[in-house]
RNA sequence: GGGUAGGUAGCGAAGCGGUCAAACGCAACAGACUGUAAAUCUGUCGACAUAUGUCUUCGGAGGUUCGAAUCCUCCCCUACCCA
């Protein structure tokens, strides 16, 4: 096994990160890895109670690809065992429990979709049930013993919510210890993660000292910011695109994001560049519009392929700019030959009751082959011949009669 | 174990016996506008029926009242203080 010289790993090692702890360190471990000719094991969480990747996550996969094209070696970390307990202090809803089936499945399902950026023969998966189920109640105290209630209140998160007295429970102080523990186990050298884990990746580092083991480089990635602009990117929010959303989803998602993001975006969504900054702050300065159309389709290439970047970008001019109907409408047939439009948007589930149905058809939201449609108690007549029902900005139904059989 | 303050629609937060399907903000949805699915402006935002009608909601279960999100009882949950 040969390494790049280490200056020139550090160089692409750097690049994007928010913090290395320690750079020496890393100088250290690298120069090691060259002279004994031994890869780098780098650590990466995964929590697999949200299994739906978006480009967040691609931020922070993309500099492990970047350890990987560099020869070192990318474990990704299953966090099966802490998504089997759960968080059972009533807000069950934000951290799902899961059984072990699910867990596994879930864990399998992250892995395809970082297929997409990583480099699949050369990723090493590991459950963390396969451990920390093992350990005994004595061992969990044992572990618990070397931190305390302090410096664990020194996290953020925790410090905020303690502040505006909103619960924490006791097991949510072991998360840290136990991601931690993953790390003693895995005697990794380095951990990746984003901003938000620093406190957490940390804690890993304190721990393997504590253990005997030298202590992990910590990397932090920025957090994307979401397309509203405003928070992180988060499925919740609502502001995410995920890996796999349709072309057309990722391409429009993209252009909506405010014009101060694209530099941002092309910095880290799109790996090496081989573009400077300089070109594209000068693309952006001479037209945003082209350049997030650029960003848009260079993105979807990324996730799906050149072609579908390209049809991506016809459907979105053909149904947003010029207002037309897309070219691939899914059908429905009914046997009905007459049918109330209102229960018709009921049942191709454009709307979810009537209310919503004559609220839209009120709004003039929806049209029947181009023309816009304002009595609430239309009548659809079906016949042989599709007709195309659009209902909202963004949902178009074809609908035929069923032929006879 | 004792005390105090709370639990309201997807979230945050008013309401504290009728005029409450419940103010307001965010999110969502629609219309206008736009390079855009952004921003902005306007409207909608429990369900069913559609003429100002009916039904199910304000932690849960009972109760008082012509009438309760609002009062009473018990229970569950959360934060803080005292032990």
């Amino acid at each position: 096994m040969s390494f790049p010289p280490v200056k020139e790993q550090l160089d692409r090692i750097i690049r994007n990160t928010v913090e290395v702890i320690s750079e020496e360190e890393l100088e250290q471990k690298l120069t090691r890895s060259f002279e004994t000719r031994t890869p780098l094991k780098i650590k990466l969480g995964a929590d697999p109670s949200r299994p739906d990747l978006h480009l967040g996550h691609s931020v922070v996969l993309q500099k492990l690809r970047d350890f990987q094209d560099l020869g070192h070696e990318a474990i990704l970390i299953i966090g099966d065992f802490t998504a089997m307990i759960g968080d059972p202090s009533g807000k069950s809803t934000t951290r799902p429990q899961l059984t072990a089936e699910e867990a596994k499945e879930n864990g399998r399902t992250y892995f395809d979709q970082a297929s997409k950026i990583l480099d699949r023969k050369k990723t090493t998966i590991r459950y963390n049930a396969d451990w920390l189920g093992q350990m005994t109640f004595n061992d969990v105290i044992r572990l618990s013993s070397h931190y305390t209630v302090a410096r664990m209140l020194e996290r953020d998160d925790f410090e905020k919510r303690y502040r505006s007295r909103e619960p924490i429970s006791i097991h949510e102080f072991l998360y840290p210890l136990a991601q931690g523990m993953d790390s003693v186990h895995l005697r990794n050298d380095i951990e990746l993660g984003g901003t938000d884990q620093k406190f957490n990746l940390l804690v890993g580092r304190d721990l393997q000292r504590e253990y005997g083991i030298h202590p992990q480089v910590c990397i932090t990635m920025p957090l994307l910011v979401g397309t509203f602009g405003q928070d992180k990117m988060s499925k919740s929010l609502g502001n995410a695109i995920c890996f796999n959303d349709t072309p057309e989803d990722i391409y429009g998602r993209v252009l909506s994001i405010p014009d101060d993001l694209i530099e941002t975006y092309f910095t880290l969504l799109l790996p090496t560049p081989e573009r400077s900054p300089e070109s594209f702050r000068e693309m952006i300065k001479e037209s945003p519009r082209e350049a997030k159309r650029t960003l848009a389709k260079e993105i979807v290439s990324f996730f799906h392929s050149g072609d579908l970047a390209v049809k991506a970008e016809d459907h979105f001019d053909r149904v947003f700019v010029h207002k037309k109907a897309p070219l691939e409408i899914e059908e429905f047939a009914f046997s009905a030959s007459s049918i109330p439009l209102v229960d018709l948007l009921v049942a191709l589930k454009a709307v979810n009751s009537k209310t919503e149905a004559r609220r839209l058809i009120s709004q003039n939201a929806v049209q029947i082959d181009d023309t816009k449609i304002s009595d609430i108690n239309f009548e659809v007549t079906l016949d042989q011949e599709s007709k195309t029902i659009k209902a909202g900005k963004r949902k178009f139904f074809n609908v035929v009669l069923k032929k006879d059989l």
